[in-house]
DNA sequence: CGAAACGTTGAATGGTTTCAACAAGAGTGG
DNA sequence: CCACTCTTGTTGAAACCATTCAACGTTTCG
């Protein structure tokens, strides 16, 4: 069912959707494609075709720097848009790499833009929670550029259990997460080596585990006193446009 | 003319705007209104009623800690749109506080949304913008979290000095620059400390020189080089809907 | 079984912050 | 008009957080 995937409920959030546009939101739905963990869907610098919404897994958004380093902007769970800055402005301004083997739609540039041209209130919709996701980058920049380690860690997996929880795949307690150490060194702006000691230290403080794939918030109130993270900001009041 | 406005101009880059899209983005442009350097137009938390369209003078977007730091999100300049997201998600992430004296065109949340409902083409257009502006905040984390201070520093400089010759206020030999050294650190995430001390490394390396509220590029090819700066970035290649 | 990916820990190094002090200029009120 | 204060810029020394280098343990998988 179109009306009941995350994606869509997700778009009904801004705008209340007219069964036309369900219409072309469902045509837009054609091609169900997987993806292999580790093998990236678009390389930086190529101009791509398509745009995607995941529908499993998980994938990273980066950049790489010449010397090799890499910046993670952010992690897409299911009912993500993927690729749409891409398509939109012709510019392929970083790469995606599934960190989990994935279940996406694909959506053809061509495709996306005769349906934002078609039917122009389903085009906000996508554009209003594709600004919603870009909320989210500005909460990165904070993060990165003004906490220390322990609660950078801290911020960026509240703020990830609650992304989950909304789509059903975690709760207060905790969530299952595929991440790598490496993964949070390089979106946290991190070395892997301290990263591994940041998370000792907040498992000895009985702040949170980590531990094979899984993560436990042992104590949540006082993980978010330490990360100052704003339980609200992820809520939203729903639609904008009726 | 508000044909010739940056602002027109800048959207008039992703959508061809008809006649009458350019008669409601008229209608926009009813209260001008002057600010006060250095004095809140937003407060943060407070949900306000209010965007604007800056027309003159430099603004910053910031998010404040408890602990009372605070991180300069970006600078807008004129021709760019201010508090888009607070009007359309109803919250208000930041704050925005004048770096100068400033001019700017109100506009009503109210007004926004009816002219978005009326005229979805022009809804697009904006939104398309502040996609890109977005992308920006993506450029800065990357800046933040994987560039030493004199990189970026020299990225930094070198993005606004790109920006602001879109706009007519700059060349590739320099600019003026109202900003602080306080500014730069709350932008970069350093301390002013810091700043004063990288500024003065790149004054005697010969790469750049921040005197007196203005930057000069004394050898722009090698500070690209340092910075790693994407020259490209900024452009874009003509409407993308017709 | 061996290799590769991931995790863990210690020691040395280094970039950045903090603390402290002072200089220069702009604006203000007596 | 001058003292006064406030803001901004400047520099040094000590302290600290995070990185780098290096080594080793653990798990997974072909």
């Amino acid at each position: 069912m179109i009306e009941n995937s995350p994606f869509t409920r997700k778009l009904a959030g801004y705008v209340t959707l007219s069964p036309a546009e369900l219409e072309v939101l469902k045509r837009l739905h054609k091609r169900r494609r997987s993806f292999t963990a580790g093998r990236d869907l678009v390389q930086q610098g190529q101009s791509e075709q398509a745009a995607y919404i995941l529908s499993e897994g998980w994938v990273c958004s980066y950049k790489v720097q010449r010397d090799g380093t890499r910046q993670i902007i952010d992690f897409q769970i299911p009912g993500d848009f993927l690729g749409l800055r891409s398509v939109l402005l012709r510019t392929s301004d970083h790469s995606f790499e599934p960190v989990t083997d994935i279940q996406a739609i694909e959506v053809l540039a061509s495709d996306l833009l005769e349906a934002f041209a078609q039917t122009p209130r389903l085009a906000n919709a996508i554009l209003w929670a594709a600004s919603r996701d870009e909320a989210m980058v500005v909460e990165h920049l904070v993060n990165v550029a003004r906490r220390d380690a322990g609660a950078r860690m801290a911020h960026f997996l509240l703020e990830l259990g609650a992304r989950l929880a909304l789509v059903g795949m975690g709760s207060k307690a905790g969530f299952e997460c595929p991440l790598t150490q490496y993964h949070l060194a390089d979106a946290l702006g991190l070395s892997a080596v301290h990263v591994n000691r940041v998370l000792r230290q907040l498992r000895e403080n009985q702040l949170l585990t980590f531990r094979n794939g899984h993560v436990t918030f042992d104590n949540r109130h006082r993980l978010v006193e330490l990360a100052e993270f704003d339980e609200a900001y992820l809520d939203h009041t729903g639609p904008v446009l009726k």
